[in-house]
DNA sequence: AGTTAAACCTGGTTGC
DNA sequence: TGCAACCAGGTTTAAC
């Protein structure tokens, strides 16, 4: 999509949040050319920039819970628009799509990375799980503020940013720690092996294109691997990949756990 | 300042 | 078969 020059920008029914706050103008888009992409936690930034060099405003998008962007090159056969698709960027060189039919994503015109909603949206993301300066002591501190269960820390994302549900009991899984411990509690080299443990999770996830459970599907419309992904995400009553016992599952603040009993303590 | 519940939506599955 | 209840990949916001 680098350098593709915008030719318009057509939204469906509302997302999460407006493209720019009420009562805002509309910017204009038409001739920007979409720069290098980039990513902070599931967020994704797409500056679009002028011939002349400007400031780099550019568009936020989020794919919530059920998003899906796709990418239509120009010239390709094209599906026509379905009833989820609630964003469309139509360029020179093809057209972007964000399918969701839940419309928890978001796509938000921003001045800058740094400036408006984006500022706003991304100043409180914790670090990227590959940040140079994210070690084992930056991470067990920032576990220690937390008294909730290691599960709900993770996933909060205040400690390292990006993990989901389903990467939050693979990981802890992985690390061989329950999800109902205290993260206050967890000791220095568990926070350690925890981290590795995301890093290595995140990796061979998006080696495999990502988890497919419903409609997910990557930028060229393939699912991703899930069966290949999950060790314990979803599989219920079925036996631990590593010591047979049977899979089970906790409800912790309205999203669901699976952990091996056995594998990862009590 | 940390923690929790509610809110935003549609669609698929489960249970009566 | 029909319909209600419940569950699902995320994250902000307000309230405790």
């Amino acid at each position: 999509m680098e350098g593709a020059r915008v030719e318009a920008l057509h939204l469906g029914k509302p997302l999460r949040w407006p493209l720019v706050p009420v009562g805002d103008a509309p910017p204009a888009l038409y001739g920007l050319s979409i720069g290098a992409m980039s990513r902070r936690g599931k967020y994704i930034w797409m500056p679009l920039t002028g011939d002349v060099l400007q400031p780099a405003q550019g568009l936020l998008w989020h794919l919530g819970m059920s998003g899906a962007l796709r990418w239509w090159p120009a010239g390709r056969p094209i599906e026509p628009p379905g009833p989820h698709d609630h964003a469309i960027l139509q360029t020179g060189s093809g057209e972007l799509r964000l399918t969701d039919p839940r419309r928890f994503g978001a796509v938000v015109w921003s001045s800058g990375i740094d400036q408006g909603p984006c500022r706003q949206l991304l100043s409180r993301l914790g670090p990227e799980p590959w940040d140079a300066s994210l070690d084992t002591s930056t991470f067990w501190h920032t576990l220690k503020r937390h008294r909730t269960p290691i599960k709900q820390t993770l996933l909060a994302g205040k400690a390292v940013v990006g993990v989901g549900n389903i990467y939050c009991s693979e990981a802890l899984f992985r690390a061989r720690i329950h999800p109902a411990t205290r993260s206050d509690k967890l000791t220095r080299a568990q926070a350690g092996r925890l981290l590795d443990c995301v890093r290595d999770t995140l990796a061979s996830a998006l080696d495999a294109g990502g988890s497919t459970l419903r409609n997910y599907r990557g930028a060229d419309g393939e699912p991703g691997a899930f069966q290949q992904i999950a060790q314990v995400y979803g599989r219920e009553g079925l036996p631990c990949v590593a010591c047979s016992q049977p899979i089970r599952t906790l409800a912790q603040q309205g999203r669901r756990t699976y952990f091996c009993g056995h594998c990862q303590g009590r």
